[in-house]
DNA sequence: GCCGATATGTTTCCACTGTCTATATACTCT
DNA sequence: AGAGTATATAGACAGTGGAAACATATCGGC
């Protein structure tokens, strides 16, 4: 509008750019909006578009579809609580057991404070993740956090043998499985706030590193 | 069409029935079905009235719309799993350890079996279940199961004092929480085997109740 | 600087969906 | 038998996803 020729330091690391701009980055953007604000992923592709000001059909020059998009917005989460995670492990560098109180705390707490970003970011209609490399490069890095938290507890003996990539696994079913059960409501625990949600984590985390130091069976 | 009189003793309880018959069973068998063999639920309820043969506006007799409807084919697996729940642990009466390892390994082998149901059954559109009754109860009789195998561990001294409801949840958040990620193979386990997946759950089932009978913090 | 190739965005169009309204049919009860 | 209600149908409407044809901006080579 003001000057035709905008482009010059635009906006993301490529310089100038194409007639948006970035609209690859605006949709991610707004439909992240959307999914924080609606607190559900059920608008469509084109209300996307009508909110960052292109035609209906803009969007599929940068997502095959819909679901594509969403799958950005999820990696975005789990780029977020990945950090979230580290920075949780931290503050405890000694203590294993601390280390991972202190990680399911953190991960429980993003969910809650973000529940329909979580959910996106573990639903089903991006269950066929082979198809959204960077969400699960994402998914996978996450991870990874908790896996070498283990790793270091097992090097410095605070931890029970075992294969480390089992008691991961173990590990995250218990918080994310939490996380689900607390966002969805799923027990009685309607409206717990995020104070409880979080005994609740450190509890259930400390139980099973309990267990996982005793006996692996 | 043999008979204008079919009604008689046609289907459900009630003898003689209106046009259909049941159309109200009919339409979640339907539904059911197809969740299971297209493996997603983001079909329409057009597509279930044609196949179950009714017009399209015919189901907005019975349900309120198409969650409504898929919330009781939510309703029917927690039924399932459930009952799938109750006949693990009548194989242990008397260990409670063996008891939580059976559940855990049957709770995952329901949902790795019928991965679209399960996923259904904690989907994100039907969280706010306070709209489905039907859900919630089967829901919560599932939860149930967990919590009164753990009373009764407590009464005979296997399992660690603590609020036992703290203790169903962490259970169940594991449980919960390994069949989401295997099913959505969050993690690198593509193409895991059944048997695997009730090993990893009686594994981590077992850590967590050796965690539980020590200290409960 | 100019030009074709390509990437990006728009407009038009179609089948289909959810849902509203009006209408028809079947069952219940008295 | 007839009134009242529950169940199912048919038609219409706006909105959707998506294909096709078209328009425009940017880039790479010259």
């Amino acid at each position: 509008m003001a000057n035709p020729r905008v482009s010059s330091a635009a906006r993301a690391r490529r310089p100038a750019r194409y007639h948006h701009g970035d609209l690859r980055r605006a949709l991610i953007d707004t439909a992240l909006s959307m999914v924080t604000e609606e607190g559900a992923w059920n608008f469509t592709l084109r209300e996307v578009a009508r909110r960052a000001g292109v035609s209906h059909m803009a969007p599929y020059n940068h997502f095959e579809d819909k679901s594509a998009l969403l799958a950005e917005v999820a990696a975005l989460g789990f780029q977020s609580l990945r950090q979230a995670l580290e920075a949780a492990t931290r503050g405890h560098p000694r203590s294993a057991r601390q280390a991972l109180a202190n990680i399911s705390a953190a991960y429980v707490r993003f969910g809650v404070q973000r529940p329909a970003h979580y959910r996106l970011m573990f639903g089903a209609e991006l269950a066929e993740k082979a198809r959204y490399p960077n969400l699960q490069a994402a998914s996978d890095a996450t991870f990874a956090v908790l896996t070498s938290v283990l790793e270091r507890g097992q090097a410095s003996g605070q931890v029970g043998r075992g294969s480390v990539r089992d008691q991961a696994l173990a590990a995250w079913s218990l918080v994310h499985g939490l996380t689900t059960l607390l966002i969805d409501q799923r027990v009685g625990f309607l409206g717990i706030s995020t104070a409880e949600a979080e005994r609740h984590a450190r509890q259930a985390g400390t139980a099973l590193f309990d267990g996982l130091r005793g006996k692996t069976d």
